[in-house]
Parts: C-alpha cells; structure tokens; sequence
DNA sequence: GTCTATATCACGATAGAC
DNA sequence: GTCTATCGTGATATAGAC
C-alpha cells in the first residue's frame, strides 16, 4: 500500500527500526509523552532525520499505530477462515488475538491507547490516508468478529444477546489484561507475559465464554481446548 | 484524610472546579496531552494561580486520580456489603461500577490511563503522599472483589478457577467498555452513556459471568435482574 | 540519508506585586 | 488568592551543508 513497501531491503533498514522504537515508546507512554528527540537517540539518529522517513510526529504514530493492526489482523483472518463450528471458530479467534499480544508485548498498550485516545492527534491528522487506512483496518477486524457471532446465534451455538455488547466484552477482556501492566501483574501475582500465564489466559477466557464464572449444575459442553 | 477536605464550602471552591476540570481534560488526552496552561484557562484563572491549590502538575493529577477512585471505592463497598450470596453482591458490585462510570463520565478514561500508564508520571513523583493514597485504594477495591470471588469459590456458587483472572476479566470488561469512546460508539451504534445503552450494559455481563454466550441446553441458574 | 543550526512556540515552575 | 513577568528547558519542524 504505501509507496516505501515495495523496498523491503536495500541501504539500510532505517524505516524498520524507527517503526520499532516508537511503538515501544508510544506504547509506554503515548503519543503526547514521548518526543521525536528520544525516538532519534534510542534509534542512533539525529531528530532531523526522521523527518526524511516520516511526515511527522502524527503520521509516524498513525504508521505505528497501523502496522500494528496489520499484525492483527493476519492472525485474526486465519482463524476466521478456519473450519469448523461458529464457536469453534471464535475461540481461536480469541486465541489468535492472545497470541498477537503476547508475541509483541507492546501492541496491547499502543492499540488501547489508540482506540480510546481519541483527541490525543492533533485535529489535522485525521486528514492523513494513514488514518484512514487505520480507521479501514479496525473496520474489518470489527466486521469479521461481529459476521462470526451472527453466524454462531443463527447456528444455535451462541445465546441470543446483542452481538455488539459481546464483541465490547472481548475487546475489553483481552485488550485490557495485556495492556495492564504492573498492575496486572500485582493482581496475578505473576508475570503478565510467560507462556504459562498466556496459556491460563486464553483458557480463562475461553471458559467464560462457553459457560460463564457460575458453578452451573447443568450439563455443560465439551471444553474445546 | 487531605488536610484541605475539612473545609466544604467557605472562600470560594476553586479547588473543587479545577479538579473538575483536570478530570475532564486529562481523561480525554492524559497526563503529557494536557498543559497547566489549558486547564488553567478552562477554570478562569491564569496559569500560575494553580500553583497555589497544588504543588505541581503531577499533584495535581494524582489528587484527581485519587478522587476518582475514591468515589468508586464508595459505590462498592455498598455492594459488598449489602446482604444476599457472593453471586448476588458479585452482580451488585458489577452493577456499582457501571453506575460510577455511567454517573462520571471522564471516570472511565481517566481510571484506564492511570491504571494502564505506568510511565507516564515523572519518577519523583512516585515519593509524593498522594501517590500511595492512590494505591491503597486500588489495593483495597481489588482485596475487596478478590475476597467476593473466594467466597463464592467456597459457598459453591461460583466455579473454580483463578479469582485473579476473573478479576481482570471484570475490570477490562467494565472499565474498557465506558472508556471506549467512539469506537464503543462505532460498536454499538447507540451512545455508550444512555439510560439504555448503561441498563443493556449491565444485564449483558451479569449474564456473561452467570451462564456465558454459549447456548447452553442444560438448567440454568434464575436470572436475577 | 544524515547531519548542524535555527526558528518558533509551549511547557512546568518561580518570584514578587497587589 | 490571583495576577504579570520571567526563567530555563524541551517540543515540533525547517533550512541547508555534506
């Protein structure tokens, strides 16, 4: 998509290096609380130079921002396109996006800032294609989770319920737990990001999902993991 | 507790409307995103005015974020303490919480961010009094839902599984979904705050946390609300 | 493509008049 | 308790040499 993509290698990999140390800064401190001076120095630049990779403050953080949903939504399409029931589906779908996080710690924070900081750009940066694209992205993520929810209740796989409000649980459950940071950490008692605690995760969540926290006396089932 | 609460009402309560306005301004762009400067002028006061009810821009943030918290820790200690089985106050404590944010709007965002951002406050911060007012307070609405969920564990209403991740589930479920802005908005196509839209809130994870989205063909525990 | 130098502006914080 | 004036610093961004 956009015009640099195409030179993956050639003289020095600058463009990749930068994307990587703003999105570990972004991520821990946001947009407003970071400068291009640190950016250039944890990159081993001057802070001009950045500006003949990028736009701009904003459009640097929109780049960010969006290769970031890119990742997500690689993996999130892979479970998607997956067979088996609705529900089957969905979990791997929350798996996937577990998985997203875990294998880049900073994406978590980066992508709640972005989706709850809503005023934090400067107004003129929502005229760049790069927030479009951004905006376009979450549209899709959004999209496919909501088609899969639609299909499950059709199905009689998932409850009847507004699909929306689900899809806001999801956000908030997996987004949030990998955004928590310290204080995650001290409500676990345990590092947010070992395997062991990713693997507790996704199996918490997929549980909660299928029947809810209540000790239910009914038949429950199959647990799918 | 603060040696400034013991006087409600006399001399003008500047104090009480540049609190106000710091909550609203730094929930919508954070701690870094808002200048003394700004919130000043929305207040009516030139800039340096504020020095004289705060002793700096992290203080000032801090008493906000303490504010906030304590206004929910009243709400749920309500619901703690009110009578019925652990999955009774469990849905009372949830219900308290949406009230909190439904009532205060920037609480949700604010709380997010100062829950999320670790690093956002400069270093020296950290020694100031407000600073470990604001923790007790977090430690004590978790100690608190923790002993809920393990009461629950033990009477046999709730399943077994981690309190901890449960715990996380309900704060990025609850918190999340009130920060959400216009994505939330996008989401659900209705405004996040309406009467509606906060009733549809609550039912919809009071019923996650009973019985899941899955359609369970088993018996199902009454519906509550 | 990276650099130095600079322009312009806002920041947090302080001093001191009223 | 609020003000004006100011200090020192760091911000984004630009200009132009190499």
């Amino acid at each position: 998509m956009s015009p640099v993509a195409r030179m993956p290698e050639s003289s020095g990999g600058s463009r990749e290096k930068i994307l990587d140390v703003a999105e570990s800064l972004f991520a821990r401190r946001g947009f407003a609380g970071v400068g291009l001076r640190e950016i250039a120095q944890a990159v081993g630049l001057g802070k001009s130079s950045l500006f003949h990779h990028f736009d701009g403050k904003a459009q640097l953080y929109l780049v960010v921002l969006g290769r970031v949903l890119g990742r997500i939504e690689g993996r999130l399409g892979g479970a998607l396109a997956s067979e088996g029931t609705a529900m089957q589906r969905l979990d791997r779908w929350i798996e996937a996006l577990i998985d997203a996080f875990a294998e880049t710690p900073p994406s978590a924070r980066l992508l709640l800032r972005g989706l709850v900081e809503d005023e934090q750009l400067p107004p003129e940066a929502e005229a760049l294609p790069e927030f479009a694209a951004v905006n376009d992205t979450l549209d899709r993520i959004l999209a496919g989770v909501y088609r899969l929810l639609v299909e499950g209740q059709r199905a009689g796989e998932i409850r009847t319920g507004s699909p929306p409000q689900m899809i806001q649980t999801l956000i908030g459950a997996v987004v949030y737990h990998f955004a928590s940071g310290e204080l995650g950490e001290r409500v676990l008692g345990a590092p947010l990001l070992s395997a062991e605690s990713v693997r507790e995760r996704k199996a918490e969540l997929v549980r909660l999902f299928h029947t809810g926290i209540a000790a239910c006396p009914g038949p429950r089932q199959e647990d799918p993991s």
